[in-house]
DNA sequence: CTTCAGCTTAGAATAATTCTAAGTATTGAC
DNA sequence: GTCAATACTTAGAATTATTCTAAGCTGAAG
C-alpha cells in the first residue's frame, strides 16, 4: 500500500524546483491524498484525509501546500458554484460536471478543439485560461430518476 | 430620469409573479441598477448604488431581491475564480472573460451551437447549466501592455 | 557552525454570504 | 372593510471558506 507512493517524490521534486519551491514531507502528503482517491476533494477533506498519515498536519499548511501544487502545474482548482473550491490532480484538458442529486464532482473529456473554439472569443482577447463547468443530473441518478417515474 | 424606469415594472411584475414572487420596490430598484450600468457588479456594488435612491435598503435585501430576480429568471449570477458573486441582466446565451489586468468582466458571445458542443459530453449526463468563464487580457489592456513592450 | 530564506503551525482575522428574530406590508377569506 | 396568514425587509449575529500573523523549525549555502 505504502509501496506505490515511492514513485511520485522524483516527479514532485522536480516540478517544485521548477517553480523554486522545495520538497516537503507535507506536500508529498497532500499530493499523495489527491492522487489517491480522485474525487475532487475541497481543502478540508484533504487535511481530513492526510490526517490519517500525518496527524500534526494543520488546514494552513494544508491550503499552503494545495497553493504551491497548483503553483508548480500539478493540480487544479475547480470552482461550481461558490462552493468551496475542490481540488484535482487531473491535468489533461478537461471539464468538470457537478451533479445536483448527488454533489459528485465528475471530470469530463473536452474534443481537441476544446470549448473555447465554441464560443469564437472576438479579437483583440487574449484567453489565458478557461474554465468549463456543468451542472445538471450524473449518468447514475439519471437512470435512479428514470427507474423511480416508473 | 425617473422617466424612463416606468417601462419596466410590468414586465418584472410578470416574471416575479410566474415564480410566485411579489413585486416590491426595492426589486425593482436593485434590477434598475443592473440595468442602468451592465458591468456585472458584486452584491455589495448592488448596494452601495441602490443606496442612492433608496437610502433605507440593507445588504441583507440586496441579497434577497437579487436572490429573488435570479429565481425568475431576470438574472444570471456570474463567478469567477472564488471572487465574490457578480450579477449580469443579459439572459442571452453568452459567457464571460475576466481581465487579470484591469480586473473587468466582460460579455462574451457565443456560437449557436455554444461551448458545450465542443465538450461532447459522454452519453448519460443530462447538462442542465453550463458556465464557461475565460480569463486573460482584455482588448484594452492587451494593447496597452504591447505599447509597453516598445 | 551560523545564517538566512522557506516552510509549518496555531490561532486570529477577514470577506462573502446566510440566518434569526422582529417588525411591516400585502393578500385573500370572510 | 376587518382580520388572519403569508411574504418581505431589516439590523445584526452567525457561519464558512480562506488568508494573515507571528513564532518556531529546517535545511542548504557560505
Amino acid at each position: 500500500m505504502l509501496s506505490r507512493k515511492k514513485e511520485i517524490p522524483e516527479q514532485l521534486n522536480e516540478r517544485l524546483a521548477t517553480s523554486g519551491l522545495r520538497f516537503t514531507p507535507q506536500r508529498q502528503q497532500v499530493y499523495n491524498v489527491l492522487l489517491d482517491t480522485r474525487d475532487h476533494p475541497t481543502a478540508e477533506e484533504v487535511f481530513l484525509r492526510a490526517k490519517h498519515e500525518s496527524p500534526d498536519i494543520s488546514m494552513a499548511t494544508v491550503y499552503n501546500c494545495l497553493d504551491a501544487l497548483v503553483t508548480c502545474g500539478l493540480v487544479r482548482q475547480v470552482n461550481v458554484n461558490r462552493a468551496a473550491t475542490r481540488y484535482c490532480p487531473n491535468m489533461n484538458d478537461h471539464c468538470h460536471f457537478y451533479c445536483d442529486d448527488c454533489g459528485k464532482v465528475l471530470d469530463v473529456n473536452c474534443t481537441s478543439a476544446g470549448p473555447v473554439a465554441g464560443a469564437k472569443v472576438p479579437s483583440g482577447f487574449q484567453v489565458t485560461h478557461y474554465e468549463l463547468s456543468l451542472r445538471g443530473h450524473c449518468p447514475d441518478c439519471a437512470a435512479k430518476a428514470a427507474k423511480l417515474h416508473h
